[in-house]
DNA sequence: GATGAATGAGATTTCATTCAT
DNA sequence: TATGAATGAAATCTCATTCAT
């Protein structure tokens, strides 16, 4: 018999979340067994099922974990005091340096087809949390007089999800040129939505 | 035992693809079985497997044979010579009244989020169809003197992948009033960015 | 719904493989079903593959299992110290008494045509067992007096291999006639390869 | 549908029994199925069971249409007038130069391990032809004064069936070298045996 | 003689979940 | 809290064989 090994519950609840989640990244949610969890984790099967009451309640678990943590993250850039609208936009599209969302770019995070489950849930999350940030953003933008029109959070949110199908679903077969194409099509939609100078967005192309 | 029907091949496969297409609407890919598939298309196991190699593959299959039978149709009114592009438009964003395709309208094919994988094929299928045929009316439009603007492919795409997301995915889960915002919202934005009179694309909000 | 019966995985492991054992030994592995192992062992479906992650498993596990006891069987009787060769011969030509090898005649396990892949496997430990053994028992019977010539370890399962090969293939048809010609054949062949006196081992022949 | 060749039933029926022995050297009698076979012979299914009552069938027509193509090779050989029993014996050891049968040495035919079915009946049918004979060839080399002792029938069978399954089964994995040794044991073996002079045979290791 | 669509009994395997310890 | 043996429903797939044409 292995050693029992007893834990905090938070500590011992995290990891397992923290195991499933590179997993998940890995292999995609449906692909993942419980088994290769507790394997990852370190623990017994009877384990899993004493913290997550099914294998899909760890999945809303992590997506909570990563929500809250992207959450934190891009308040933090949002709110931030000192920075213009357009640093903020640039931070936020680029993705926080050090973010412990993998460290990617917020464009990035979960572009493995195997992942749709997952990824859906994600993309849903950030776009709840970043669509009214970014039009926050847009609206210090406008004061900053970088835009002369509003834009709506239903269109950022628009703006969002159609850019997030189009790069993350890796079923379109994009070339790295094509996906530049894209972003540019993107910043352009903003400058005439938002009124801006042209090329005034051209950054996000390059991110 | 049971008594042997011949058919054509043709016959016989498209019966089982069509019986494949009702469950998977009612159910979605994954929680069919290959059971239900041939009690639905009252076939034996073997004969499913002799069209098939593989239960993905009738997905595949199936994928095709919609999204051919989108394209006829789209094609259809695309290219029709005596409509204005704001009828075309219409017509081809409620959906074609007596499409085989479900019938349904256009924005409401395979909302049910336990559909993902079938979805997100269409979906592709359906933005890679829809896109250039909607840029070419929208050109349409620019020489009919609704619009000033042109409006790229890209910009179309991203706009038809934005609201599939937002509408389709139901993980959101809309209101009919959220609803009717957001198509509004898509209506200004393609009305801002082609140059058009403020509410004239109003009618797609009511489809 | 079943009780639910806990066992030492030892075990239950090895009720699993004698549950097999019996099957295979009645009809042959290619014919016996996991399904009729797990009826026979009185186990779920899900348990055996807890056990044995396919069905060659436990055929390998059972021949290793048999292997094994073989083994520790004839190594008994071949290191005794008190037994002249000729004994040895007899004991382990006739098979031992009480053996868990099904308590069978060595000569007989497993005739059945249908058991052809582990009975291949068994026969080939049992001569990489047996020759060894042997050919030791042979030098004992040269320093007995009995042999005036050595006999070597290859020559032995030669003369194994082929009597096995024509008396357990039950391809060929024997009557008990002709299998015991077979044996006294065998006999002589030793008497002469190992220059023993005519008639010395004639014993053989009525195993 | 497919042109519909019409062949004499000799004819066809040899071509689907050659088609099958491809199939079954490479793969093995289990693995190959009756589909493949129709494939490589060209034919429809049905005309597989027009000339076959089941898959069986064709395994028992292609091992004796082996079984007596060896006879007839083999019988030419034997009942040659001019050779020494020397000279027959490594004719027929080695495998006629241009046997149909794969034109491979008899030794050889067949060692592939997926092969069990076919090379099990295949030996005991070149066992059953071998042997007597060999008994015969040996009998002609006491006459010729090569041999003292007469060997008889049964003693061949054993020593074939030995060194068929010793060199056949590829279960053992024996070394170039290993191999060299057994037939070498094999060759003194009926030296002692039949009364020769020691190296009168060693040929046979060299084959 | 020949075709190939159709059959269906079985076989193996997976895995989320439970529960006695 | 923790363990891991046990469960069993469900799923996919194979293939020898049949039979209407």
């Amino acid at each position: 018999m292995k050693k029992r090994i007893v834990k905090k519950p938070d500590v011992r609840r995290l990891e397992i979340i923290l195991a499933a989640q590179q997993l998940f990244e890995k292999n995609g949610y449906t692909k993942t067994s419980v088994e290769s969890i507790i394997a990852e984790a370190g623990i017994a099967k009877g384990t899993f099922y004493y913290y997550f009451k099914a294998k899909q309640d760890i999945l809303r678990a992590l997506i909570e974990h990563m929500g809250s943590e992207m959450e934190s993250i891009f308040n933090g850039v949002a709110e931030h005091p000192d920075l213009t609208a357009t640093q903020k936009l640039k931070k936020i599209l680029r993705g926080p340096e050090k973010s412990k969302i993998s460290s990617s770019p917020i464009m990035n995070i979960l572009h493995k087809p195997e992942n749709r489950e997952l990824q859906e849930q994600l993309n849903i999350q950030s776009i709840n949390v970043l669509a009214p940030l970014i039009a926050t953003i847009l609206a210090q933008g406008k004061k900053e007089g970088i835009f002369t029109n509003t834009i709506s959070v239903e269109c950022v949110q628009l703006i969002l999800a159609g850019s997030q199908f189009v790069l993350d679903s890796g079923l379109f077969s994009w070339s790295a040129q094509k996906r530049k194409v894209f972003l540019k099509t993107m910043a352009e939609m903003l400058e005439r939505l938002g009124g801006a100078k042209s090329g005034s967005l051209r950054f996000i192309a390059n991110l």
